[in-house]
DNA sequence: TTGAAAGCGATACCAA
DNA sequence: TTGGTATCGCTTTCAA
């Protein structure tokens, strides 16, 4: 009864996948290019290491209830073999474990992809040791990542999604709520949020009102806000953040949009070049700022005396300009690292809502970076 | 032996799976949260359209051998159902459909991260129309890189990799030389390529050797240029035919290493500040021509009178700058484009190496785009 | 042109 | 603690 164990319902004593031969073609499914090396299977693994494949299995996601000897032997075996279970046929069983992120990549987010693959390395990290990955698309629009990621739910590719620069009435919470998938939301804390949802806050309203402070208190009377792209929710709360701030202080504030650099360059043109513009311009990103500099330059206003200037998130770039830009620190790090967590914590919530994990965290902007783009305004 | 021939060894008859309803929490594995409706599956389209799931898989997959109203109805159904096939499922039996771009991002190679999603956003169209998804996914070094790939190969969780930024010895390569997959290299043509693999050249040697024939038409005397990372090869090639042509018109040249925007403002620093600077200064990417820009600017040399700058890489960026940058255009969209058709190439050639398809593909940079910064030097 | 059913390679239940 | 095996949802022979 030892030796009939196998699950080989073709009578085939001792010829089939057996041997040690490498069968040149595996019967099923041709294995896709690269052929000769049959990649080993469970099967192997539990054979080579004598053992069922329940064992292997049991072993290899450690869990209990396998003798510390066995899961040793186990996990030799199956390193010495080059062996790794097969995603899909895991995923088949347990569902997909990975997650994706859709970047929303329209000409004008050019610097934001830096960014976004920061904030992925950092992420990822987290979820590597929990066995998650995370993956990066692209896409045009909103709707195009909403659809995409519809299509991907139906097909099962992905657990969950991460959800990045939210625009008012973005058309991809709409199709997360539907499918439902669990999602984590990065930037803004407005969001009503699902059961399957978290989101990672990230606190920049705070920095920005200090921005708004710290100019008052440097003595500028009119203030100016460079938003980006219109629907973006982040610019709106800064600008509003700041807003607030400089009228407690009783100051003139006044947000223009300028989504891309070429139409940030015009506006700061036409914005410096009025008889009596403002003595403080805050943009929302390093590049922006890097183009209120240069057309500040251009206009012979000279920074920071004539105009102080604040970048809205701090970059490598700022530190190189002349001058140095004052800049709102952006912490890639540990905001990729919170929503890692916060999609671990989502994918894990296997319908379980008593789970105790917060709905909601929030990554602190920290103090102003002051350097040489800001100073009290020319008393002329 | 004909009605035995089900496995399904606990007697049941007319009970397990069949039965229409849709049970609350099937059997086998629990669902991943989201819970409440349950995808459809094949069966479900099988049913509703009343045929056999081939039919419905020969269907989707635009199989010849099913009746045209057949098609049509069941392609029909699968849409009124929302039905899309599960890639686990899929993937189980066909192998991967998706393709995995690992992007090395150490910190210096910041200004790369946005072409790299420009990149995949012109491919990921070419892929989409054949059903293939490209994944981007971040490492710290090239050596993290080739773990990841080795490992999702052995996980068959990719059917074959795009590689970009290849280093002289490159970890990668011998990776995936190993393992053995299918792969696309962008950027480089001197790689000996198995098989398995096809190249995506950008022809930047041409348009480099051109900047060379460019300065010297200029009457530049002394050239220098600012190469980016050290073991990049496209820097290196950039660098060789740049030193090519200029030595053909018998001009000095000078190459010097700045990887990353602090340590390339240092090299332009002292590169500018010695005695008798050189008159042009050829830059990697589009951020370090800014930093030549703005070093220039404190030392108070005039470009492009009395030093001439350009930028390697064209970007948005180089428009808006003072004076604004001469550039070598870089057609990220024509790039990804050729990279989506190989990868197509590589994936299909399902160890059939007679395949036709070129192992290489070259795309021009096309002309220099001269702009601002460049001149001829001030004679005196 | 269609249907039946054998896998693909894991996971997880139930018995031993 | 371990083994046997049904099951996940497709693709793909092989017969009808």
């Amino acid at each position: 009864m030892v030796s009939t164990a196998r699950p080989n319902h073709h009578e085939d004593p001792d010829n089939s996948t057996g041997k040690g031969g490498i069968p040149a073609s595996p019967r099923g499914g041709r294995p896709r290019s690269g052929e000769g090396k049959r990649r080993p299977t469970i099967v192997d693994v539990a054979r080579a290491a004598g053992v069922s494949t329940a064992v292997v299995s049991y072993a290899l996601n450690g869990r209990r209830g396998v003798a510390e000897v066995t899961r040793e032997r186990v996990l030799r075996v199956a390193d010495e073999l080059g062996w790794r279970p097969a995603t899909a046929a895991r995923s088949l069983r347990a569902g997909p474990g990975a997650a994706a992120l859709v970047a929303v990549h329209d000409g004008a987010a050019g610097s934001r992809a830096a960014s976004t693959l920061d904030l992925v390395t950092a992420a990822s990290e987290v979820l590597d040791d929990a066995g998650v990955t995370l993956a990066v698309h692209t896409a045009g629009t909103v709707e195009q990542a909403a659809h995409l990621m519809r299509r991907w739910w139906a097909e099962r590719r992905y657990a969950g999604f991460v959800v990045t620069g939210l625009r008012s009435d973005d058309a991809r919470l709409a199709a997360l709520r539907h499918l439902p998938a669990p999602a984590v939301m990065v930037g803004d804390p407005s969001v009503p949020a699902p059961p399957a949802w978290r989101s990672v806050v990230f606190d920049d309203a705070t920095a920005f009102a200090q921005v708004g402070e710290f100019l008052a208190d440097l003595g500028h009377r009119r203030v100016a806000m460079l938003t980006g792209a219109e629907g973006l929710l982040a610019t709106r709360r800064r600008a509003t953040a700041l807003a607030g701030a400089l009228s407690k202080a009783g100051i003139d504030f006044d947000a223009v949009t300028g989504d891309g650099v070429d139409r940030a360059a015009a506006a700061v043109g036409s914005l410096l070049s009025s008889g009596s513009h403002p003595t403080a311009v805050v943009t929302d990103d390093d590049v922006t700022a890097g183009v209120v500099l240069d057309v500040a330059r251009r206009l012979e206003i000279a920074v920071p005396w004539q105009l102080s200037v604040v970048a809205g998130t701090d970059a490598a770039a700022c530190r190189l300009t002349t001058p140095s830009l004052t800049a709102v620190p952006y912490p890639v790090e540990r905001l990729g690292q919170a929503v890692g967590q916060a999609l671990l914590g989502v994918l894990r919530a296997d319908g379980a809502p008593n789970e105790k994990a917060p709905p909601s965290v929030t990554v602190a902007a920290g103090g102003l970076v002051v350097r040489g783009s800001t100073a009290p305004p020319d008393p002329r």
